[in-house]
DNA sequence: TAGATAGCTTGCATTTTGCAAGTGATATTG
DNA sequence: CAATATCACTTGCAAAATGCAAGCTATCTA
């Protein structure tokens, strides 16, 4: 376990990995934007050693060629448990402005919560999970994979 | 999330947790000899940020007034899911020594593990869950858990 | 009462981070 | 097709965090 750490054991990469999980995030741009905050030699830094631990694959876009695609590989997918895990603990504990009922229906459907994630990484499909992690919107998507199931 | 980063996300935070969690850790001390190299000017900021943040607490111990006893606090606790959930990814895509088979039923027995690790620390049971991380006593722990259920 | 022990502090060198500005390669616009 | 804009970074430097060794204080033990 302490390899994790040495892997994403700061502030920011385990940001950046949720971000690219469950916001839709795909370049360098995004992250910058975010309103994290996040300096770009940081962000930089972290994208690189993220990319040599094989969590994220850096691709550049065809059809625009200043344009670089971050995305998760499947060893940076299957951290969907440890991320769900951790926005409920937060949830419950800390101050996030999550709606109690949302989280409750996340804890009693994790399996389908993130399948959901997976299928949309498997697929592409850049459709943010959690747009901006407000509450609303969480309960939206949640609606949506319970509606799947 | 971002303010559980803010909480742990940090080299030794969540190594700390983990040791108090299941390798029986009480004291500074412990800590400080685990092997792991913290410096001990970084690991009592790190005890002092975690009681202030309310996952541990810190408490003398009565016969012996150099002593302090340092436990996880129902918050603490509650991160067991995570830790559990960081250790089976670890496990599966990095080299960190435990047997494939180890994993695999902690996989298939997560609320097991977890109530075993919930009842421990409600019980003040000082047994090392993971003494070592050594794969034999997690088999163990595991043959434990699954006896009581 | 003289160590020994536990839990820290302190001082200082090294490393990491944050911030602002700049660079180079593409892409778009007039 | 030249000027400008955009994107993904670098670079330089100040500030903060970390690591290391030593020391310090309050117990406890022989």
């Amino acid at each position: 376990m302490s390899i994790s750490l040495e892997r994403f054991g700061d502030r920011w990469s385990l940001l950046i990995i949720r971000d690219l999980m469950v916001r839709g995030f795909r370049t360098f741009k995004e992250f910058q934007e975010s309103g994290e905050g996040i300096a770009t030699n940081i962000l930089a830094d972290r994208l690189k050693k993220l990319e040599h631990a094989g969590i994220i694959t850096a691709e550049e876009q065809h059809h625009d060629g200043r344009r670089v695609n971050y995305r998760l590989t499947g060893k940076g997918i299957d951290l969907a448990p440890v991320l769900l895990e951790l926005l409920i603990w937060a949830a419950r504990h800390e101050e996030t402005g999550a709606s109690c009922a949302v989280i409750e229906k996340m804890e009693n459907n994790r399996e389908e919560v993130i399948a959901e994630v997976r299928r949309r990484w498997r697929e592409r499909d850049p459709t943010p999970f959690l747009p901006s992690f407000a509450n609303d919107t969480v309960a939206h998507a949640l609606r949506r994979t319970q509606r799947q199931k």
